[in-house]
DNA sequence: CCGGTTCCTGACGGGGTATCAGATACGTGT
DNA sequence: ACACGTATCTGATACCCCGTCAGGAACCGG
């Protein structure tokens, strides 16, 4: 799973071969399918154990935060938590999302549940604060603009928008869509 | 080409196969290879024609509408739109999204080129009505979002969010993040 | 009918997939 | 130190897909 995570760097999933990883793993493909039948599992498990790893932080990003009195630094610091979070474990989360995209229902169960703390979380927030809209809704394409936006990063960096602007723009929304605040 | 989207509507990105682009298209792969090197090109081939007859478009998508008489149906009608173009072509544009995520410059550059239109409408619009923050990162954030939106519609209707209420949601995202409206 | 051009394909070497039987290492009790 | 059972690894192998080439089929203008 290291030598995945590693190669996951630097080749597409599309080109990630079985033969790569045990290469990379200093081992032989032969071994590599006494733990998992194919590629796809391998990378399957990588993304339950972040999901498992990160369920209950991802949560807290947005239940430890002073919501009343900080609204603003609030929104702000979750956008740039949730896309570090992103950073740090692109390789993972980019295939994650991709194999979503394309149904796999193992895929997306586990990213589901990934970020189901963290969406239920900002629900809360939205019903709470009576935000016009519907709480689910307004919480799940939040996120999923978070999840985006982190994802195409650097298409976005190239196209003339510098990380702070980024995080700055998306706690506006945050701000806007979950707290209702102008 | 045909036969790529065809096979693309079912096949994941990863398993799709010279040999079965070939036998849809009633053809030897020895034919394929005399028209691109690799699945890849295919694609591309596929997602700079989308760009070249859908850029004018989408761009129009935004302009032929009475955003000062009425902003809401406006909204309304852009989020639709663009949702119902992205679930029409969905095979291309997910591979166009897979590929830019994974750092593809070509298809990137595609990507860019297809939204630039819209992007930069919206763009427009948001300058001109002074709305709040950056109008270059409003913009991209919001089209950034219409897209992840559209590719895990699925998604999010399993999660309990219905098609009209994610257009709603969405529409009232463009709303206040471009023309600062409540 | 013919020569030229365009398009198609069978055949093939190279390389990745997935499997199995057998080898290797390792812990445990005597 | 030795023997044995268990866990782990791997060379060998059949199969499939990739990508190329030489040669064949269809078409077309003279």
């Amino acid at each position: 799973m290291d030598a995945t995570g590693v190669l996951l760097e630097t080749v597409a999933y599309r080109d990630l071969k079985v033969v790569d990883i045990a290469r990379e793993a200093g081992t032989s493909p032969a071994t590599f399918y006494q733990y998992f039948p194919d590629v796809e599992a391998a990378v399957l498990a990588m993304a339950a154990d972040l999901g498992e790893a990160w369920h209950d932080d991802l949560s807290k990003l947005i239940t430890n935060r002073d919501w009343e009195g900080d609204p603003d630094g609030s929104a702000h610091r979750v956008a740039d938590g949730m896309l570090e979070f992103w950073t740090r474990h692109k390789p993972v989360l980019r295939v994650l999302d991709m194999a979503s995209m394309e149904g796999d229902l193992r895929f997306r169960d586990i990213r589901t549940n990934l970020l189901a703390g963290a969406t239920e979380a900002l629900m809360g927030l939205a019903a709470k604060r009576e935000t016009p809209g519907d709480p689910r809704a307004s919480a799940g394409v939040v996120v999923g603009m978070l999840a985006h936006v982190a994802n195409h990063q650097h298409g976005l960096e190239r196209w003339g928008v510098s990380h702070d602007l980024l995080v700055e723009t998306v706690a506006g929304i945050i701000r806007r869509t979950i707290l209702g605040v102008v």
